[in-house]
RNA sequence: GGGGGCGUAGCUCAGUUGGUUAGAGUGACGGCCUGUCACGCCGUAGGUCGCGGGUUCGAGCCCCGUCGCUCCCGCCA
């Protein structure tokens, strides 16, 4: 029902050679040309329909449905008439001809049917606890613990061998691109950034551990230093750290791959047809944003949409207007030297006022604002009058000078995110957007719209700790000058901060699919870098002995990115959990309900391993 | 670690203000039916209302605790 018709890798059968022991044809190959043919399927039992006289059998396989019948009088019937949902079985009779009124036109098989005259049961089935059959939602705990149940159902067996097609596809663009694949190790060492490893204990090195990989960083970076220019893997990945709907706990999938003797624009330039021509090859009339995509810097990402992720199919652009609310003629004390962001929603002057009060609830509780506050715009007497709570602060000229900040008109509304600290007052400012954009339907559906994200900072600084942090991959390349770069202070808060990075995101409708950067090759600057985050430069050499051992024997420039092949599967499935489109996914707690792991070990396993269990104290 | 939602038959759900014996659909089992394709009709079985405690004459419903699942925040260089 979800394969392709065509697609058999059975032998064919001929007249006269005994038949193949379970299936001449698939459940998806009968066509009116077999009319007459004897021929064997074998599949599940989808659905049974018992007339008295005539009894229904639709059987299922990979690659469709074929319904089959047979007549009490019939040897076989006593067979066929136990079977039950899910059971498997070998059917074999002749193929014939539906009559006019009798067609399935729903079915590609839908113009003939078996006539059953043998049956054998290959695989009987207990009373279900998840049905195969229909589209209904199940609870994750069943439907994980029976995933091979689940897998059956159409949905689900169709996302599955869509990734299969998206993974190929990708892989054939890349080998087009002049890529290899390699594969790298997955027992490999602790990385000390980051997320939480996995640990595996050697059993031959006593209290020794590998890590599983948390991506193939240092190896792709080496495999460059190793001379081999373009490099991808479908990479597995491993992060200790929880789940959300579109992040698996545990493992998952990137498109990793690194290039040498490239700039950014070349990174991008290389990436760009892949993604655009997967997303084109499973679009089925979605469109997708044209090469090149759009590359937004980092700075004014957080300005115009308030994230570093924006969705681009929602038309609102978020403006600056500080400086309105900082004119002597308007009064609104509250936002005073704050950074106020304005979110402006369009034709919101015929919302009722509980769309407003709904948003300002929203950012209260939610998101722990004050408030957002609001102002609709109307026209009165010719001119632009200002409505709402706050408007009487606001007199025509500061108005109109928002107005046009803005670019809002009149039936517009704007939405305020005010606060004394910049970044807040864009997140929530982001938030809002993408809120407003919903609640008024203006993003819009069945488009791909992608962008790169440019020029992140290096460099933050971290108000709990009270120190600098990498903002972002500490192996990326500054956009500074080396010399002055190796000449910093690391207590030169204010140029640090101010210091970008050959650092970039690719985005797809507010989705992060991967980020990249054009790595730091040369040992001085990545000691000079670890440095002003606070690592002594004894530390960096034993972390990353590996690879900067390798960058001082001649390293290439190199630089490249890693997208999310769960993330691109569930764009292109039109999915919101990654659970739909992967095989085997574990729970939200990182457990495999099917398997039953994780799980203890015995007692030999842990000796062998010098691991001695200290569990938690119970609360 | 924190917050929200959910938990009633194998499965999907309903269950009024706290009031008699907790219902429906589907699946299972049995019977009838020769053209269905979500076949139809009749019947039968199936329940620790997640678990524990409390309030009450009386709890699926209210309160407290707890467990499970899920979504979000933290976290994910």
């Amino acid at each position: 029902m979800t394969g392709p018709p065509a697609t058999r890798h059975i032998p064919p059968f001929f007249e006269g050679i005994a038949m193949h022991a379970y299936r001449t044809h698939t459940c998806g190959e009968l066509r009116k040309v077999h009319v007459g043919s004897r021929v064997r399927l074998s599949g599940w039992v989808n659905r049974r329909r018992d007339h008295g006289g005539l009894l229904f059998v639709d059987l299922r396989d990979h690659y469709g449905i074929t319904q089959c019948v047979i007549e009490p009088e019939a040897t076989a019937f006593a067979t066929v008439d136990k079977a039950r949902s899910e059971w498997v079985l070998t059917l074999t009779g002749t193929v014939v001809a539906r009559t006019e009124d009798t067609i399935n036109k729903d079915l590609p098989t839908g113009e003939v049917e078996l006539r059953i005259e043998e049956a054998s049961v290959q695989g009987m089935a207990l009373e279900l606890p998840l049905p195969v059959f229909g589209d209904l939602d199940y609870p994750e705990d069943v439907r994980l613990k029976y995933r091979f149940l689940d897998l059956r159902r159409e949905r689900l067996h169709k996302n599955i061998t869509l990734r299969s097609k998206v993974i190929s596809s990708i892989r054939r663009r890349m080998i087009e691109q002049g890529f290899t694949e390699f594969q790298t190790p997955i027992l490999t060492a602790s990385s000390p950034e980051g997320a939480r490893d996995f640990l595996v204990p050697s059993r031959i090195h006593p209290g020794k551990f590998y890590a599983l990989p948390q991506a193939p960083q240092q190896f792709k970076q080496l495999i460059m230093v190793a001379g081999f220019d373009r490099y991808f893997q479908i990479a597995p990945c491993f992060r200790d750290e929880d789940a959300r709907a579109d992040r698996s706990p545990g493992e998952f999938y990137q498109l990793d791959l690194e290039m040498s003797f490239v700039t950014q624009d070349d990174v991008f330039a290389a990436v760009e047809p892949v993604l655009h021509g997967v997303f084109e090859e499973f679009s089925e009339g979605r469109s997708v944003s044209p090469a090149p995509f759009p590359r937004i810097p980092y700075d004014v990402s957080m300005l115009k949409y308030g994230v570093d992720k924006p969705d681009l199919r929602n038309p609102i652009i978020i403006a600056d207007v500080s400086s309105v609310f900082d004119r002597e003629d308007v009064v609104f004390k509250a936002f005073k030297g704050k950074t106020v962001r304005a979110i402006p929603a369009p034709g919101a002057a015929t919302q009722p006022r509980s769309f407003f009060d709904k948003l300002n609830d929203w950012a209260r509780t939610d998101m722990g604002a004050p408030g957002l506050g609001y102002v609709v715009f109307e026209n009165e007497g010719g001119a632009l009058a200002g409505k709402g709570p706050i408007a009487k602060f606001i007199p025509p000229a500061a108005l109109a000078e928002m107005a046009a900040k803005a670019d809002v008109k009149t039936g517009d509304a704007l939405f305020f995110s005010a606060d004394t600290k910049r970044d807040r007052a864009a997140a929530l400012a982001g938030q809002a957007r993408i809120r407003i954009g919903r609640e008024l339907g203006l993003v819009k559906e069945g488009e791909f719209k992608f962008c790169w994200i440019v020029d992140f900072p290096m460099y933050e600084w971290n108000e709990d700790e009270k120190k600098i942090d990498f903002s972002h991959n500490p192996f990326s390349m500054p956009q500074f000058d080396r010399e002055k770069f190796l000449a910093l202070d690391p207590v030169d808060r204010a140029t640090i901060e101010g210091i970008k990075a050959y650092q970039y995101d690719i985005v797809c409708n507010g989705i992060e699919l991967s980020s990249g950067a054009i790595r730091n090759h040369d040992p001085d600057v990545m000691l000079k870098a670890f440095e002003i985050a606070g690592y002594a430069r004894e530390e960096t050499e034993q972390k990353f002995a590996g690879m900067l051992n390798a960058f001082r024997y001649g390293a290439p420039p190199h630089g490249g990115t890693a997208p999310g092949i769960d993330r691109i599967v569930m764009l292109i499935a039109g999915v919101e959990n990654l659970r739909e489109v992967t095989m085997f996914p574990m729970n939200q707690q990182a457990q495999d309900l099917m398997m039953n792991a994780p799980n203890e070990a015995s007692l030999k396993q842990l000796r062998e391993l010098h691991i001695r269990v200290v569990l938690p104290e119970a609360k």
